[in-house]
DNA sequence: CCGTGATGAGACTATAGCGTCTCATTTCAT
DNA sequence: ATGAAATGAGACGCTATAGTCTCATCACGG
């Protein structure tokens, strides 16, 4: 029962670090229901079990990526599936609003870098199909899509919105906005 | 010289914690230039820095909130000026994306919880005078100026936007999206 | 110049949490 | 059924850090 019980235990120290980004591996093994010496059997220290759910993380948000961008015909279709498929995954991604330590890590630092890059150049993409306003700077779209999708993933943790929901309210408020005044 | 030193402390304390977010009182004194004691005999304790350090974020937001507010026609208007505002004060709570043991504050979430809420009510406001679309869930409206806000803090932080850029692009793509492709 | 209050440096204690280890128990494959 | 592997429980040591206290020093107002 190795590979139940070490997802087991990733599964409920993303739920334990989302509720308490301090919790400590005493915390993390009950929410389990696994022994302490477990977690660290498994994942040998409090450090080693974070990479671990972080790359994790990294790796779903890479697969549903992936995924969704070979389903697209333009770059600004790519652009909306990877941004619809990012929030979709979100529940595996959310502890790391919190998980300060990780920042440390240069291999999770980096594979994030890595992600938002590639956002970067989806988005360089889509400007050049003219889907992105000329005089909006690049690091804004970039950032503002994140930021959206962080804020559609606490919509949806805490329940107030539903993923499908979410994913098209993500999608139209970076095309359109949320007003009525539309530019012509 | 006591209130120039708290007020060091709390700078201090911001950046330290911006860089770190378990930054330990020795680092924030370090950064203040100041013995630990000193911290200790300002806020008796860690927990007490933060909440203090929480309440003048919460604080300076209020107070350049209401003047934004006080100076706008329209709800319309108010959400826009309030928006601006709050980026403009983005230094003081940038700290906060980390702070992990504030949310077991009962004053501190409370207080979040009331500012939320009042942008709530404007979004409400800016609704009804036919601003915001109304297939759009207010929920939405809410979360999603809020992670734009966030987004706008961390760019400028970072020093990939200044901040009247940042000020306006986060109104502008609240109010029409990122895109060329107008509703009309 | 003097005294009061703030500060800095550092010693000291207490505790929380990490990581190791052991041993009995359980689970599972064959 | 049996042996190997995984697990649970818990004791133990260690380190980092919070918080307290003391004392010498410093700044400054009168």
């Amino acid at each position: 029962m190795a590979l139940a019980t070490r997802e087991r235990v990733l599964e409920a120290a993303g739920t334990a670090l989302l509720r308490n980004p301090n919790a400590t591996v005493d915390h993390i093994a009950a929410e389990a229901r696994v022994g302490r010496a477990t977690v660290f059997r498994h994942f040998g220290s409090r450090a080693g079990l974070l990479r671990a759910l972080a790359r994790r993380a990294i790796d779903e948000t890479d697969r549903v990526t992936r995924q969704a961008a070979a389903h697209a015909g333009t770059a600004t279709d790519a652009l909306r599936l990877v941004t619809r498929a990012v929030v979709g995954a979100g529940e595996f991604f959310r502890f790391l609003d919190s998980a300060a330590e990780l920042h440390n890590e240069p291999e999770i630092v980096e594979a994030y870098q890595r992600q938002i890059s590639e956002l970067a150049d989806l988005a360089g993409a889509a400007r050049r199909e003219g889907f992105i306003r000329p005089e909006v700077p690049n690091a804004w779209v970039v950032a503002s899509i994140d930021g959206l999708i962080w804020a559609a993933c606490r919509a949806v943790g805490d329940g107030e919105l539903g993923v499908v929901q979410a994913q098209d309210l993500v999608w139209e408020t970076i095309a359109n906005g949320l007003s009525t005044e539309g530019r012509c």
